[in-house]
Formats: C-alpha cells, sequence, structure tokens
RNA sequence: GCCGACAUAGCUUAGUUGGUGGAGCGGCGGACUGUUAAUCCGCAGGUCGCAGGUUCGAGUCCUGCUGUCGGCGCCA
C-alpha cells in the first residue's frame, strides 16, 4: 500500500528523507542523460529527476519513454530547491506499473484544455472519465467534497437525523411534466423529483431530519444551471415555520462557505476565487424580501411584471444584481406554487416560502417554505389546484393523524458547489454531468 | 417545447471571389547532462459530420439529416 504523498513532500515533513511515491506521469522531459519527470498523485506534482547515472540504463529508458499518464513508482531522496514546487526528488529507484500505449496516447492534450480555459468542449465531455483527472476537475472534486461534508456536519451538528426516500416513485411533487418514467415490472414508475413528500411521512417521528440524494427531473433545460440528474440536500422540520426554516438555509449556507474558507483556500484560489468574496458569504445576514416589493424593484426597473406571474431567471437576474451576498424571496402568491405551500393565514393571496438566490447571476440554490399541514387545508388546495387526490393519499394521510405546523427546504448542492467555486457550467461540479443530451460516459 | 450558432488530422485550428487541404500540440525516429508547455532536426497521420443538389470543378454555394454547443421557458 502507498504510505507517503506527494503532498508530505510538498509540507516540507519529508525533507531530505528517503522516500517512496507512486502516481502518474504529468509532464515529462529532458534528455539522454538526465529526465525531469513531473509526478502526480491526489494531493498535488512534484518534479521528480531521473539520472542515467543513477538508476541505470534499462530504467532510465524505461521511464524517458514512459508517456504522460504512466503510473510510475519512484524511490529518492526529498530535496528542497529555489524551483517551481520548493522540493524534488533525486530518484535512485524507478519503475513504470503501468505503462500508456504509444500508439493511444493520453488525449487530453494542453490543446485539448487551452480552448476550454474552465469551460467544457464536446471532446472535453467526451472523455470526460480522462478528464477527472486533470488539474481543475481535480480541485472542483475535492471542493464538492466538502461542501457535502459541510451539509452533514450542519444537520448532525443540530441533532437532524439523515433519513432516505425511495428513487423510484408512483407520483409527482412538483406538477408531473418533468418526471421520468421507468417500466416497472408491467407498470409505470417514475425517479423521485424530490424527498419531500416521504420526508414529511417521517416528520412526526423524527421531527428534525435530513438527505442529500439524487433528485431527477426531465426538462429539456440547456443552460448553465440544470443537470437532469442533480444532488439535493433537503429537510423537514416539525413544529416550525417559514422564518424558521429560512434560519436553517441561511445557517446552512454560510456554514457551506465558511468550512470551503478553512478546508479549500488554496483550490478556491487556484479557481480565480477571491476569499474576501466567500468571506462575505460566510460572514453576511442574508436579506429577505417579499414577492410584492420584488416586483415593485423590477417594475421601479421598467421591467414588464404582472402580479402573480412567477419570477424567471430574466428577472432574478436584475434583482440579484442589487445584492452582493444571497437573499430570500418571500411569500409568493398563491396561484405560482403547488399545493403543499402553505397559504399565508394573513392573506390568503399569497403562500409561506421562500426562494434563497445566490448573487453573481447563480440564481436560485434554496427553494422551501412551510407546508400544507392542516387535512381540510391541503384537501382544499388539492381540489382548488385540479390536482387528482389519488397519487397523494398517502400524503394527505399524514394530516390526518395529528398534523403540525412543519416545513422545510430544498438546496441544489450542484449549484452551490458551481457558485462557490465561481464555476461557469454546473457540469464542472459533478464527475459525469447530466442533460438532456448526454447520459455518456 | 422555442431561438441561435458550430462540425477540417488524436487535440487546437488556418483555409482568400469555388481551382490538387496547411500549421502548432500530441505520437514515432534522431541530437542534447538541470529542464519548467524544455529545445533543435526529420517522419507518419485527412472520404473536410452524413446524404443529396448546383458546377467543367465544392472544405468553400444550396437543401435535408445527424450530432454538439449556447440562450430562453421550467426549476435546485
Amino acid at each position: 500500500m502507498k504510505t507517503q504523498w506527494i503532498g508530505d513532500v510538498l509540507s516540507g515533513s519529508l525533507n531530505q528523507k528517503e522516500v517512496h511515491l507512486k502516481g502518474w506521469i504529468h509532464r515529462s522531459r529532458g534528455s539522454n542523460a538526465i529526465r525531469f519527470v513531473v509526478l502526480r498523485d491526489s494531493t498535488g506534482t512534484l518534479q521528480c529527476v531521473v539520472k542515467r547515472d543513477k538508476v541505470g540504463d534499462a530504467s532510465f529508458e524505461e521511464v524517458a519513454s514512459a508517456l504522460i499518464e504512466s503510473s510510475l513508482e519512484i524511490k529518492g531522496t526529498a530535496i528542497p530547491t529555489d524551483r517551481e514546487h520548493g522540493y524534488e526528488i533525486q530518484v535512485t529507484e524507478a519503475k513504470v506499473v503501468g505503462p500508456v500505449d504509444p500508439s493511444n496516447p493520453f488525449p487530453i492534450t494542453e490543446s485539448a484544455m487551452e480552448e476550454a480555459d474552465g469551460g467544457e468542449t464536446e471532446f472535453l465531455l467526451d472523455n470526460r472519465h480522462l478528464y477527472l483527472r486533470t488539474g481543475r476537475m481535480t480541485t472542483m472534486l475535492k471542493i464538492r467534497s466538502s461542501v457535502f461534508g459541510a451539509i452533514h456536519s450542519f444537520f448532525r451538528d443540530r441533532d437532524f437525523i439523515e433519513y432516505q426516500a425511495p428513487n423510484f416513485v408512483a407520483g409527482a411533487v412538483e406538477g408531473g411534466s418533468t418526471l421520468f418514467e421507468v417500466p416497472y415490472f408491467g407498470r409505470k414508475a417514475y425517479l423521485t423529483q424530490s424527498w419531500q413528500l416521504y420526508a414529511e411521512a417521517a416528520m412526526p417521528a423524527l421531527e428534525r431530519l435530513y438527505t442529500i440524494a439524487p433528485s431527477f427531473r426531465a426538462e429539456k433545460s440547456r443552460t448553465r444551471r440544470h443537470l437532469t440528474e442533480f444532488w439535493h440536500a433537503e429537510m423537514e422540520i416539525a413544529w416550525a415555520d417559514n422564518n424558521d426554516v429560512m434560519d436553517h438555509g441561511e445557517a446552512l449556507v454560510r456554514h457551506i462557505a465558511r468550512t470551503l474558507l478553512t478546508e479549500r483556500p488554496a483550490e478556491l484560489e487556484s479557481l480565480g476565487r477571491d476569499l474576501e468574496v466567500i468571506r462575505r458569504f460566510a460572514d453576511s445576514d442574508y436579506p429577505r424580501i417579499r414577492y410584492d416589493e420584488a416586483v415593485e424593484r423590477l417594475k421601479s426597473k421598467g421591467v414588464e411584471i404582472e402580479w402573480g406571474q412567477d419570477l424567471d431567471y430574466s428577472k432574478e437576474k436584475i434583482l440579484t444584481a442589487d445584492f452582493d451576498v444571497p437573499h430570500f424571496l418571500t411569500h409568493y402568491p398563491k396561484v405560482a406554487k403547488p399545493f403543499y405551500h402553505r397559504q399565508d393565514p394573513d392573506n390568503q393571496d399569497y403562500v409561506l416560502c421562500h426562494d434563497l438566490l445566490a448573487p453573481e447571476g447563480y440564481g436560485e440554490i434554496i427553494g422551501g417554505g412551510e407546508r400544507t399541514w392542516s387535512e381540510s387545508e391541503i384537501l382544499k388546495r388539492i381540489d382548488d389546484e385540479g390536482t387528482p387526490r389519488d397519487p397523494y393519499e398517502f400524503y394527505i394521510d399524514i394530516r390526518r393523524y395529528g398534523g403540525v405546523p412543519h416545513g422545510g427546504f430544498g438546496l441544489g448542492v450542484d449549484r452551490v458547489c458551481a457558485w462557490l467555486a465561481g464555476a461557469d457550467h454546473i457540469r464542472e461540479t459533478i464527475p459525469f454531468p447530466r442533460d438532456s443530451r448526454r447520459v455518456t460516459p
């Protein structure tokens, strides 16, 4: 097994020590007597100096002829240097573990990445399984891991119970037009769009629950904010109102930003992120404005909008331009939202809901609110909407046995990753993105 | 569902008013004892996405198809 990493050498803890490293050839150059191999592992890159008179002819030839992405095992001494990495390895033994066939060299070349410049060409998307090894993707995946970890620690520190809902479901959460249909032993089933309805069933048992799970939406969206399979962090909490739920969403997003500042500052900077901006997201309060106020703001900017209209992305963008931190929009008109949002008892035209919009044009990252929690209200809302009751019988049943005020939200984890990492496209944040035109590789 | 672009070597691309498709990177061969995307010399590599059409002649013009990318709607 491997016990030493390039990161250990770079940290200085192995200065002047004998080291045994295993990794992949990032770059290789040199002459017929000396070879400079830049070795890569999961912790970084490091130059290894291979001299013919130190390792012998056979070993030297083997290393010298190894192509980029060949895997390599080396032994040598870590010595400080003024050159690029701060340290380099004077190699005493070197062995190619897994070679690369010269007739089929590693296809992700400098030129393949230069035009992409953070974005992704068709070629890189087709070769995603190999693109994952490159610096930008690796960095993004480390940030992603920290975001997932931060979500878990946030909820667990607050005594939330992690709870799993099925991915095969019979009915829709949203309108229903965006479900993936799958054959199910002669019947039809669907891939879940949200954990919420099943979470509400467990709400009276667990009171505070959360999940991080994939959600599936068959939207033919072609935007930098959409995936057909995305990772959804959702929570549900009993005895809570819209403001309580918002408090949790705000605290969670701040906690994620703070975690990245602690765990991934170098990665953020290598992607061109200004840490001061992330610090602002981690430390600020997030303003809350009502739908009506948002409409007024838009009208004052000359945007044509009618009351009752949902705020689409073009309008969101105009609104978010006024803020340099995330901000909530609350109290949407009832007509713009589905039945499970509770009507505002103070004004039946509105529902007790909220969206959290990320600044810098990244758009909605949280959608949530207070649920319609009494049996009479839910039946009226379903009937008024013209939605059939049948698929929701279990959901209605929950309210027949001790319904309580409760609510929750869903957070788009990939969107949060894209926003905090400053990615151009949500695809950059997930190893194998799925959208309406791509299910491979 | 709607709108707009694009498709030339493994990759990134140049290609003039239609007249025998070039380069850089990568690969291969050679030179080189401290390189930083190493450098230098040489070689191989193309049914110009597919199918029609116009023309003496199409990478180039026209039509259709396919694929991909970008934007909108919808949402996390």
